[in-house]
DNA sequence: CATAAAGCTAGGTGTAACACACAGGTCAAG
DNA sequence: CTTGACCTGTGTGTTACACCTAGCTTTATG
């Protein structure tokens, strides 16, 4: 299978393909005829482990940590099991971070629905902005 | 003002400021005698601005776009409330993105508390992984 | 005053996960 | 054999910094 047949068969794009194999995570033989890169069935049985597992919120890096332990013949479960619990609190922190900057996004917009347009100065930049941070604004 | 003096004051990290520096974001005169970068206090004004324009979910380039409409005199006011429009709408997305995320990485938790640990054979790498997209796992 | 320890600086590189660009190679049709 | 469509590998760009390191500055000490 070449890149673009691999990339068909599983739904990503043949760049993200390309970019897993510069990182190691997949390591296709290469046709002596022309330096494509050649995979076989067991490459896209990788492939499609590397899929799920993004989707359950696991790292490139995470991933390949798997890969080296279950090539040592070491079951990587408790691994997996340890690295998903790291992941959801990581998820869980940035979750609440993007929530609070939507929230701060959605009440920036209120407030400005009433303010005119300003003209630059010296001084200042944009008042919709500086704006915020003046204590007339009840905001903080 | 050196960079970690302006640091100090505003709160944000001396390779943070660098880095605005870097970008163009911020333009310090430099000291003759050691090559360090100098610091006034309308730099300090802009990276105020930079500051609270990030807090309300503004990209850097954003940012840059900004300065660049309030140099030439012309109002920013009409560029920001369509910049804020937009990346409201992405952050938007990938909250929702994330939210599903989490979810599925909360039931796959669920799911593992009863699976036993695996060794990994010639076809398998992880069964807690890839039996999540087995038909026997009322999984979809 | 000389020197050594402590602190600071500039610039280079690394990070996550790809997307994009580009020069050149490959393949089927004519 | 040539044209054109398509594909390939590799290099670079993206976001917003953090980290590293050699070397310069400042301060403390003898």
């Amino acid at each position: 299978m070449t890149v673009s047949e691999l990339a068909k068969r599983t739904g990503v794009t043949a760049d993200t393909i390309r970019h897993y194999v510069r990182t190691g995570l997949l390591t296709p033989t290469r046709d002596p005829n022309n330096g494509y890169k050649r995979f076989s069935a067991s490459d896209e049985h990788r492939l499609r482990f590397i899929i799920q597992a993004k989707s359950i919120g696991f790292s490139l890096p995470d991933i390949q940590t798997i890969f080296e332990q279950a090539g040592h013949g070491e079951s990587p479960c408790p691994q997996v099991r340890e690295i998903m619990t790291q992941r959801m609190q990581e998820v869980a922190e940035k979750l609440a971070q993007m929530q609070q900057t939507y929230n701060t996004m959605q009440k920036t917009m209120k407030l400005w629905e009433t303010q005119a347009n300003c003209t630059p100065t010296g001084d200042h930049i944009c008042h919709l902005i500086e704006g915020l941070s003046e204590g007339d604004c009840c905001y903080e």
